[in-house]
DNA sequence: TCGAAGTTCATGCGTTTGCATCTACCTTAA
DNA sequence: TTAAGGTAGATGCAAACGCATGAACTTCGA
């Protein structure tokens, strides 16, 4: 019996998760993250991956909070002189963000620790075409989720 | 150039943590969290799948949670009548969590509408043969995590 | 048998989060 | 030009979270 396509991308999900939650319980276990959370090394690391500033809404793309949730954690950020907060002088509005050299330093080092468990971790369970596999099926997850698709209520949204 | 096998493990592990974001956020986008917020339903959805009532340190395996936020989590459910927390006779410091009736309800209810947008979004972006390589490998990522190598009876196992 | 150590879940408390909303600024079109 | 609508980020507040710890129970070892 052949899995239906729904079904088979609803167990590719399943798995997924299933992944992600374990590894970010053993990632989380590790001695390694007293001067930085887990979330705000995620927020230094991709500010470290940023040559130039980039914005706080650019930023919220890739972190997993609320606006302002990520508006705080990025002020908690710089009142510890980690991050730099910028006036935009091209959109008044908005911030241009960037890591300080102690902020840059920091990630520096909890990203290196890091990395070993990381490395660890998947490395053992994984041969290198399934890790070369799952960076681009990963790509192309998320790069289909680009246009994000606005819930859109269409009068015959028949719910069951 | 060739990247490293510890390289390779970490670009593999960012583009899941990327897709995972992007995909997260998108289902929290759609309209259909109301009444289950999504960590809710990731706990109903767990006891789902068992049959028999599990405990609460079995489900906080598969939940992102702290031990005291599930406790919590789990007790607004009891509350809510969606889930049914039981003296365990075998154990008498554990639970036995299951669903109510409206428990199971809720969580098919909210689950069926969601299993549509995991599938848009995941089948729109990948092939058959894709999310099973996905599926294989979030199975092998999740697996070698899982089973904490937990002191099994042996009478005398030389313990470090 | 009995105390020490480990396990399971609950609770106190300070911190962080999300939702709703607000302000400030930019963009569009009449 | 200017008012209407949209966007970026901040803020008030209640809900939820994590850490440390406590209470109840089980398991282990002498």
């Amino acid at each position: 019996m052949t899995r239906s396509r729904s079904r088979l991308a609803n167990d590719a999900w399943e798995s997924l998760l299933t992944a992600h939650a374990a590894l970010m319980k053993r990632f989380a276990a590790q001695p390694i993250w007293d001067e930085l959370s887990m979330r705000e090394y995620d927020v230094l690391y991709t500010l470290s991956k940023h040559d130039g500033p980039i914005r706080l809404f650019e930023l919220g793309r890739g972190v997993l909070l609320s606006q302002p949730a990520l508006s705080r954690l990025v002020e908690r950020l710089a009142d510890r002189g980690l991050v730099e907060r910028l006036a935009d002088p091209e959109d008044g509005r908005g911030l241009r963000l960037g890591l300080t050299a102690a902020g840059r330093e920091a990630q520096r080092l909890v990203g290196g620790r890091h990395a070993v468990d990381v490395a660890r971790a998947v490395a053992d369970a994984l041969t290198e075409e399934e890790m070369r596999q799952l960076e681009s099926i990963g790509r192309k997850l998320a790069g289909a989720t680009a246009p994000a698709p606005k819930p859109q209520r269409t009068p015959k949204e028949a719910v069951l």
